[in-house]
DNA sequence: CAATAATCATACCGCTAAGTATGATTTATG
DNA sequence: CATAAATCATACTTAGCGGTATGATTATTG
């Protein structure tokens, strides 16, 4: 049976997970070994049985995040109009990018980039990497440009740039003012691409 | 004459810029007193005879930091050519913003903000705020637009999408991607322009 | 039941940092 | 010169944190 094992899964989990609640609300260096432990209902020692130290810790609560991220804006690029394909994917998007986890991740990511780029680099390649990937498929095959990226990278660009007033502690934008965004960019990506087609 | 005043003045001035330095390249928590008062000459004393508190002194430095900031890619926006002042203003605004400098504050400015909202909110919304009113002029004298916010807004955001990459480890762009993205960004905002304006 | 592994509770070590205290030394002013 | 303020050098207090040690308690397995 294993009992044991179902247990210890059990165990790492609940302690993953009270490393994710406290780092992300309290950032690494102020989140203490103490207070995961206290959260995961768990002995410090506990703690240091199932991770060596600190560090270790923090790497695999990454890794344990990236399996939570179900939001899929790239559904919306299935959609037949381009048009609706972008502004859904759009909107969807910053919302995702607005979500208070995200915010904390981001938070957390850059202020620790600067002692610790490895992890930052290699942990954040999956996310905007896949999006690129996907975007200049799309821009490829859907709205005909021959080179993506540097379109790809403006129109992710606008659609972030809620993001950075947010962190700044500016006033979270309306569903309404997120639409008007993403309905503006939208026209003006496709505005432009038509006039290449031509 | 008061030579005191002006050796008080001295200090206060040297011990901010060395709160400044340590502060951007250690991060508030990181950086202590102690290296503070090194860095800057002087005896823990003297910067608590200054300063009441580490969360004071911060306050006090980002507050002397804005004084700083002599950049001005407004400048361009003087330009005759429409073209030329977006172009050369988003060059100079981009490499404005990937300076150590700015990246330091605004990695600062993001990793405090979930602890003292009010810091980063009251101090910057100096600098933002002050591009955004300029820009929405440039926008509707020049470019005829009558309700340029959400255009002002896309428009930063494009410049601004490099930063994110760079604060989170990503190498930094060349300058000759640097331009050609604000190219790229020139062309979607004016082709869009020209036919509101048609 | 007996043996083994995990966990608990608690205390401890070494270290660093915020902030205070003290007594000596410098500097500006009358 | 004499006074008073500012600064210096140094040490101290207090507190939190990373990580370890210990001995008791619980649960799993044969």
């Amino acid at each position: 049976m294993g009992k044991i094992e179902q247990n210890k899964e059990k165990k790492r989990r609940a302690i993953l997970e009270a490393a994710q609640h406290v780092f992300l609300s309290e950032g690494y260096i102020l989140a203490s070994m103490d207070k995961i432990a206290d959260q995961a209902q768990v002995t410090k020692q506990t703690v240091y049985r199932y991770f060596s130290s600190k560090i270790d810790l923090f790497q695999a609560t990454l890794m344990h995040m990236g399996s939570d991220s179900e939001d899929n804006f790239f559904d919306h690029l299935k959609k037949p109009d381009r048009k609706d394909a972008l502004e859904g994917f759009g909107v969807s998007f910053i919302h995702a990018h607005l979500s208070s986890n995200h915010l904390s991740t981001f938070r957390l990511l850059v202020a620790e980039s600067a002692k610790a780029p490895e992890i930052t680099s290699t942990f954040f390649s999956v996310g905007p990497n896949e999006t690129d990937t996907t975007l200049a498929a799309f821009f490829t095959d859907r709205l005909g440009l021959a080179e993506p990226d540097t379109a790809v990278r403006l129109w992710t660009s606008m659609l972030l740039g809620f993001r950075d007033c947010v962190l700044m502690g500016m006033p979270r934008p309306s569903d309404q003012q997120i639409e008007q965004h993403v309905k503006a960019a939208t026209e003006l990506l496709l505005a432009n691409t038509a006039k290449q087609q031509a």
